[in-house]
DNA sequence: GCAATAGTTATCGTATACGATTTCGTACTC
DNA sequence: GAGTACGAAATCGTATACGATAACTATTGC
């Protein structure tokens, strides 16, 4: 449950599959940084296939957003710069809102313990702090929340975004000090709110706030000041 | 601005655009009904290609949801079955929303003048009812008020969804009477929230119910009675 | 007459090959 | 010495070819 996030079905064994796989995997570890070129010819002789289908992988991770496809240039693993990353949590904050409390009704006391046993590792895990396993331990939180969620195509916007924000490789959790503890305690808030049977809106705002104070950090880290960075 | 909806940059020229661009719009516009069968080589012959850009195209038609692609069977048009509907519906419900909340400060007078021409359109559309420009007409209301949008990413899945939506061919509007008059003196008064500044909770609220409204019309008709159509 | 199986056909998946385009380096001119 | 033009190398885009897989059909046995 941990590691990538895989989405949708997909074709197991054919080189296509086994080449997206493979690629989205080094772009989400890292091996591939933003602004890798990626080239075709030399992909394939990794994997030892051919051209044709890695090429088709490069096209689906670009239309993940995880790539992006020059014509007659090239591929180069996309980066977010903080245009990008604004549009991404600010999209995450909406979906991720509306996977919450589309769940909610369905989450039961059992995965709430589950949830909280996750938050109480993350609160530990404040004390000598990790970024790394913090911030996947922050995943498998909302994917407990998210299990449940009775609307795939939402589902799938949420670990689109996930994705997007794991080939940056810095954890906002660490640029950003005081985030991860308050985070901790948001999550800790969401789950009274599951637990009591708070109304779907209230449920979708906390979950939506939850979403832009890290982005709100983030932007105060990022622009010293006054300056709005993009609109 | 009426014919189909094209998303994100796509690069011209190619074969493989070529190829995405005329299959989309068979799609869209009904040549390929839902469940036709996408065989490769036939499409490529039609479009004087070889199979390879046909086979890319459809691989991107697949990410946005118009064709079902199976390993060593082939492709077809996806229809949208009542839960696939439902799934859409809802998903679009959310991102719309999203967007015309974040739209609202963005609009200005000119823009609330033009969106309320075409309403008014529209609305003389009720009395010789033709669902087809109807339709049209709609999407052009919503494409007024978005086309500030600040966040290319939601505009995306917005035209994500309308472009699933197209590909049934039947517009909900032909199968729910009421549900287009009431869908033009929603559009107004969302006008009306729009122009008095309303804050961007009660925008959304006011977008999603709008959407939401259509979804409940369609599934009061498909759904005789109790039974709830999935979960 | 029906079911199971073997053979055939249609279609997909991938490899290889080559033309097209871009990029980069070098030489030449001003 | 700087800028431009030319050429070579790298890489992409697409065509063609062939092996692999699944769907279909006919035949055989019960």
């Amino acid at each position: 449950m941990t590691e990538t996030v895989t989405a949708a079905g997909t074709q197991t064994g054919s080189k296509s599959e086994q080449a997206y796989q493979a690629v989205k995997a080094r772009i989400v570890d890292g091996t591939y940084s933003p602004g890798y070129r990626l080239v075709l010819a030399k992909i394939a002789e990794d994997l030892g296939v051919s051209v044709v289908p890695v090429r088709e992988a490069i096209r689906r991770l670009e239309a993940e957003g995880l790539v992006k496809f020059e014509r007659n240039v090239g591929a180069t693993v996309s980066g977010i710069d903080p245009t990008e990353y604004l549009y991404t949590m600010q999209t995450l904050s909406i979906v991720e809102g509306a996977a919450t409390a589309l769940s909610a009704p369905l989450i039961g006391a059992a995965d709430v313990a589950r949830a909280r046993a996750v938050n109480e590792e993350m609160r530990e895990c404040l004390l000598h702090f990790d970024p790394v396993r913090f911030t996947r331990l922050n995943q498998d939180f909302h994917s407990v929340l998210f299990e449940h969620c009775p609307n795939p195509h939402i589902l799938d916007l949420v670990h689109r975004g996930w994705n997007r924000l794991a080939s940056l490789r810095s954890s906002t959790f660490r640029f950003v000090p005081g985030r991860a503890h308050d985070s901790v305690e948001e999550h800790e808030a969401l789950l009274k709110l599951i637990e009591t049977g708070a109304d779907a809106d209230t449920i979708e705002k906390a979950a939506r706030l939850h979403r832009s104070a890290t982005l709100d950090a983030y932007l105060a880290q990022a622009t010293p000041d006054h300056q709005t960075p993009q609109q």
